[in-house]
DNA sequence: CCCGATTCCTGTAGGC
DNA sequence: TGCCTACAGGAATCGG
């Protein structure tokens, strides 16, 4: 399930693939996305020429000069660059045909993905309007935690998931950063020090990092662009890793629902 | 404002 | 073997 480092992964994949190309025409088979496809996003997409494939929080932004297309791969999403003339699968609801013979493919079994097409300032949509700071930018700091904590009582674990707080962290991410940083996933945010969200901060964009430096973490059904899993999972300290022992002192590892998400957390590493 | 619950969707795993 | 149910989760939105 795309977090943060299975976008980057997807992003640099095909990058290399859209950038400088003209998209001729866009076939949408699906509207029913997380948000309906409008209905003339074939019209402002055709001739389009793509400029830089960039990244906000877990949208890709294809910037081209025509506008951006803003695309999130929900859970289940993936993209695959295609030869246009390959038919295609169940669950292939977009298509961007680029120059070429070349295809851009969005597939998404569980369609929980979006694909808007902004002209203008793509930061002004307002799907990226509220958003806080990047986890790998200098803007995110354990600084901007603790401020943004102050009179919290949400348990710090939905706090980092919260994309107005911080982008990217979704919930494979959340456990291993708060158990690098050993820090209970239960704790009341604004009930942590100033140290400690230093700690935390670190520990998010550390493990960030490690992730995509792996292509990110395949669960069962990421791929990149290529089609090939990510290789974190196995690099995964607690998540998915309910009664194993854990590396830090041989406690079984625990699992419980945590603001409606399953969490995977050390009773005694993490206070 | 704060925060927990609900909602969208389908593939997969587990129980019987 | 096969059916049925529970669960997985990003993130907007609703309700208290």
């Amino acid at each position: 399930m795309p977090e943060l480092p299975e976008v980057e992964t997807t992003r640099r994949g095909i990058a290399p693939h859209l950038e400088g190309r003209t998209i001729l025409a866009a076939v949408v088979r699906e509207r029913r996305l997380r948000w309906p496809v409008a209905a003339g996003l074939e019209a402002q997409v055709a001739g389009a020429r793509v400029s830089r494939v960039g990244r906000r929080a877990k949208y890709l932004l294809l910037e081209t000069d025509r506008g951006t297309g803003l695309l999130h791969l929900g859970m289940s999403g993936s993209l695959r660059l295609v030869d246009a003339q390959l038919p295609p699968q169940r669950h292939d609801h977009v298509d961007l045909l680029l120059d070429g013979a070349r295809c851009l493919r969005f597939n998404d079994p569980r369609r929980f993905g979006s694909l808007h097409w902004v002209t203008g300032d793509a930061d002004a949509h307002w799907l990226l309007a509220q958003l806080g700071p990047e986890p790998l930018s200098p803007a995110f700091t354990g600084d901007h935690l603790y401020r943004a904590s102050r009179g919290l009582r949400v348990a710090v674990k939905p706090f980092i998931m919260n994309a107005r707080v911080v982008v990217g962290v979704g919930n494979i991410y959340a456990s291993e950063a708060l158990f690098r940083a050993g820090i209970h996933p239960q704790r009341p945010a604004g009930r942590i020090s100033a140290t400690r969200m230093q700690r935390l901060a670190a520990a998010i964009s550390d493990v960030l990092m490690a992730a995509i430096a792996q292509g990110g973490t395949t669960l069962r059904d990421f791929t990149d662009s290529d089609g090939r899993p990510g290789y974190f999972r196995q690099h995964l300290t607690v998540y998915g890793r309910a009664g194993e022992p854990c590396p830090g002192c041989g406690a079984p590892i625990r699992q419980r629902v945590i603001g409606q998400r399953s969490t995977f957390y050390c009773h005694h590493c993490q206070r």
